[in-house]
DNA sequence: TATTTGTTTAATAGCTCTATTAATTGTCTG
DNA sequence: CAGACAATTAATAGAGCTATTAAACAAATA
């Protein structure tokens, strides 16, 4: 039995490796552009050995992605927080989205060239997007309405307010590869650079939205 | 002379169509996911022709985009108007900014896809975008800080005002066929939406530097 | 009509990629 | 040690892609 253990460690340290390799190679370059043989190369093991494992790359991806896409996109329906506060509730969306995308900085980018280049995957995630941002945007609707009314915040749409802030929050990774190079910043501070620009997005946001007598 | 007229209107006729459908589907899909076979299918001739006429593949894309990049990123810096008003400043460049932008309305997301997955016209793109962000950058800069030492707009650098612009006025095109399938927009609606969303964005950007009591 | 020149096609070489197959290696077990 | 089973590899089929070549075609010209 131990060594039973021993064996399969063996081999899901090499399952995992390919798991890994090809997560960073998928996320770098995209579906397309990523070739088992390369996966295989970086891992240092034989092409094969990433059929034997998960028999078509197609599936490799499903095991990496599927899963990922939907929680990503959902993570931000999830961390509404109810606050007496609408300015809080504001800053509470911001920061938690802002806080998954950097953990998952490549992500957006991958989400949104596998559906705009493959139709077939498009298919699948783009209904589950559909009904997320649904309930997202029914959530925060009808709070924003109240402000609106009150008087404490400009007429705006929730669809826009959330464009908003996936706008700013979204836009820095997806760009990540230019912003790097035009103002020379090494991956450490690029991420540095994202979090001090966490608090200019609540501010543009929030100014935004915000009365403002001197507009 | 009239004769090698007609000669040469066919020909040209079959090398623009070949040039149309080219830059129809690059944009649709990116580079990589784009055959000579199937650019030749859609223009309804052999496969051969467009190497005939382009040699290859690379060089028929390299003939349609690399002027464009350039004019496109040039773009936003040419555009800026001198304006006693420094709010008329900052909606002059948000607004010709959009205007670009919705003239090539796909061209974002090829560039992003472009400089990710393909390191080599990462290198040729980049340097060019480097100089034009740096000029526009210096453009602002100084206007800028004479507006925040005067108290009428708030601490912020040159290019976060700058990422706040291109952010809100971007993502919308790149996310483009999935705010489409979210919002059930043809594509005559969505550009419709974009055109209602560009007052959106001016009060963002403005608001969330204008100097604001209520924050 | 024969020739020239530009356009278009068919055929194919050569490459890379995915996926499969059969053979090989390594490891535990009886 | 022999046999069993998992892990790994070598070899290769089969598909799609780019690019080239040679041949066919069309139209103007001499």
């Amino acid at each position: 039995m131990a060594n039973k253990k021993v064996r399969r460690e063996k081999s899901e340290n090499v399952e995992q490796m390919i798991l890994n390799v090809a997560e960073d190679i998928f996320l770098e370059k995209g579906y397309a552009m990523t070739s088992t043989t390369e996966i295989a190369k970086r891992v240092g093991c034989n092409q094969a050995l990433i059929h034997y494992y998960f028999r078509t790359k197609e599936r490799l991806f499903e095991k990496l992605f599927e899963k990922k896409f939907v929680s990503f996109i959902s993570a931000v329906v999830l961390s509404k927080e109810r606050s007496a506060n609408f300015k809080d509730v504001v800053r509470s969306i911001i920061e938690s989205h802002s806080e998954i995308i950097s953990q998952n900085p490549r992500l957006p980018f991958l989400i949104i060239n596998e559906m705009t280049t493959n139709p077939v995957r498009f298919r699948v995630i783009a209904e589950k997007i559909k009904d997320t941002v649904g309930s997202l945007l029914s959530g925060i609707d009808s709070e924003l309405k109240k402000e609106i009314e009150a008087g404490r915040v400009r007429d705006i749409s929730a669809f826009d307010l959330f464009l908003n802030i996936l706008s700013l929050n979204l836009f820095v990774y997806i760009a990540q590869p230019l912003i790097s190079h035009v103002r020379d910043y090494s991956f450490e501070e690029f991420v540095k650079f994202t979090k001090l620009r966490s608090e200019e997005v609540f501010l543009t946001v929030w100014g935004g939205i915000c009365i403002n007598e001197n507009i």
